[in-house]
DNA sequence: CTGAAAGCGCTAACAC
DNA sequence: GTGTTAGCGCTTTCAG
């Protein structure tokens, strides 16, 4: 039977029922107009399930065959181009594939993206400029519905122009330009949050292991510590801050000095932090959490859950961070009144603090 | 001047230099021909520096001008259309982005397909196959050149079947299945250079310390030892193989029987057993280097680096995973014999290693 | 209920 | 050197 009638130039009486090619040309709707013999807009209908158009149930069959038989695909490249609009949302980023735990915030969006039909482009610029021009420029090439951009670490940032050829949010960081849309972690909540899991036990005496370096976190974390001891009608003590880098030899750097204040407990900065202070206390013979409380921040995995004790600590929520970006993107987020949204910062309890024994 | 003239229906003597529009109907080739006075196809020939169609340098800059004043980008959608293969690799991961270090595998691909001229889409389907199955789907419907189809961990794999219809590659994973490209890590070789580190420093008695669950890490690494050792011509002692389960309360866990065995030195399954060991020897009042030298595996920057004394690791290599993923997909890779493409896990040299004392 | 036909923005022959 | 034209695969009026 099968004469060579494979010749793709001439359709004549193609109404042949091709086996699915392995992954030859991909089948197209008017192969499967022609297989179920009736219009491409007949198939088009059925494809998109358009209530609008009623197809007898003969035909949308029929169809529904040949879709199967061929093993049809739409193309969406042609479906965007038709209709204008693509199903992209665009993430760039300056290091959050390479960073541990920012991943999340890609995570996020690709979730809620998802859930809204869109898929995510994403573009690791590494924090080069021409890499980042090109990774815009590329996204607006491919029509996306807009531009998440985002940063590892909280911080501010100018606003690329290409940008503004689209629709954007910032994630994880922000501008003082009005207008601009941003989301970002709530730092002063997070630091009320870490000093309240502390004042929750009967603690009273809490020091704060701020970071040396700049940032928007530095000054939210502290804030949120003072609020909390205010609330408590407890009077901030400006010696029971110190500064370290905020890394593990930070936190063990400072353990001296920590010693010499006399405190109960401890909220450090990050968790990064809190495990060099482990160190540090443990070299001293000091228990955690009887001889000294402590408190972390960022919630970093791979530390806070495993060090012994186990970190009691809040939350850096990137994964809300990439996912409020995208529902802000979609209009779907209450439009902040004013400045970035500020993303809520859970806190994470675990075993490095205990209520207090009475002294 | 300006008369009423933007009825896009009649492009009548359409001439006219339109300002930039704020983000409102994107550009088009023609509009840019029209402000130029010239056809598409020229503005076509510049836009994508044809060698071959010599315009004049007049033409050419009319073009250039208008395209600058108009603000046009190419609608990549319709070149992909056209064309018929887009600049898309898929990339599908079960938990990439979740997992701390592994999101190295996007950061790996993203960077070797930008290099190709390729964007990443991304799609994490947290083990949920439904997800996966549309995920795949919507990267077949976007035409995209391949899909990288990977695990967050090394393992055997299924080959979804949607996954047939692309070109594909697994990353982080394989399948016995023949034909099918695949790059995982070098265990093996891992195991090898993780020994080697402690053999190379004078220790003879080393222990290794397994995981309990299954894998081709545990099989690999295992293996590595021993053929390190063999290397040396130090005869294999089943009893200085202990097995826990792969985290930090394994290690810790598993120190008591360590001690036992009288060893110099121990080679951890990986990183978070060696934190866990950590604590352990710490415990013991033991020191690390000089009573004990310990490796890990994984070089898990949060941990490895950090830890004190830093450790002495094994990189699994995702970022390279994800980049020769990438290449073997584009066919730049050497094809392997049989069998997937192993890549090699550099050794990380800390301070958890030094060169015994003579005792 | 279904088909014909116009185009989405762009590229690639092929004219002139 | 540059313009004309025919599609790429699909959606969407508008007829019938």
């Amino acid at each position: 039977m099968d004469s060579q009638e494979n010749n793709s130039d001439t359709p004549a009486d193609a109404a042949v029922p091709l086996r699915q090619t392995q992954r030859a040309q991909p089948v197209t709707l008017r192969q499967v107009a022609e297989a179920a013999g009736v219009s491409t807009a007949t198939v088009s209908l059925v494809v998109n399930k358009k209530k609008a158009a009623r197809i007898s149930d003969e035909t949308r069959k029929r169809v529904r065959d040949a879709i199967r038989d061929l093993g049809y695909r739409p193309n969406a490249m042609a479906q965007t181009l038709v209709s204008g609009s693509s199903r992209f949302i665009g993430l760039v980023a300056d290091a959050i594939a390479t960073t541990p735990f920012a991943g999340q915030i890609i995570h996020g969006a690709q979730d809620e993206a998802w859930k809204h039909g869109y898929a995510l482009l994403i573009a690791n610029t590494e924090g080069n400029r021409e890499l980042e021009t090109d990774a815009i420029a590329m996204m607006l090439e491919y029509k996306v519905r807009g531009i998440l951009y985002s940063t590892w670490f909280h911080r501010a940032t100018e606003i690329p122009n290409s940008l503004r050829e689209s629709d954007f949010v910032l994630v994880n960081c922000f501008s003082t330009e009005p207008g601009a849309r941003a989301v970002v972690p709530d730092e002063t909540q997070g630091g009320r949050s870490a000093t309240e899991v502390l004042l929750k036990h009967g603690h009273r005496r809490i020091a704060f292991i701020n970071a040396t370096i700049p940032a928007p976190a530095k000054d939210g974390r502290l804030r949120g510590y003072r609020e909390a001891l205010e609330a408590e009608g407890i009077p901030f003590d400006e010696s029971l801050v110190l500064e370290a880098y905020p890394d593990q030899e930070g936190g063990y750097g400072a353990t001296e000095e920590l010693l010499k204040r006399n405190v109960t407990a401890v909220y450090c900065y990050n968790d990064r932090m809190a495990m060099g202070l482990y160190d540090g206390l443990r070299e001293h013979g000091l228990s955690i959490p009887d001889d000294m409380a402590v408190v972390g921040f960022d919630n970093q995995e791979v530390i806070a859950a495993h060090l012994r004790p186990p970190l009691s600590t809040v939350s850096l929520p990137h994964y809300e961070l990439g996912a409020a970006g995208v529902r802000t993107l979609l209009g779907l987020e209450e439009p902040q009144a004013s400045g970035p949204a500020k993303i809520n910062c859970p806190t994470v309890e675990r075993d490095s603090v205990r209520v207090l024994a009475p002294a």
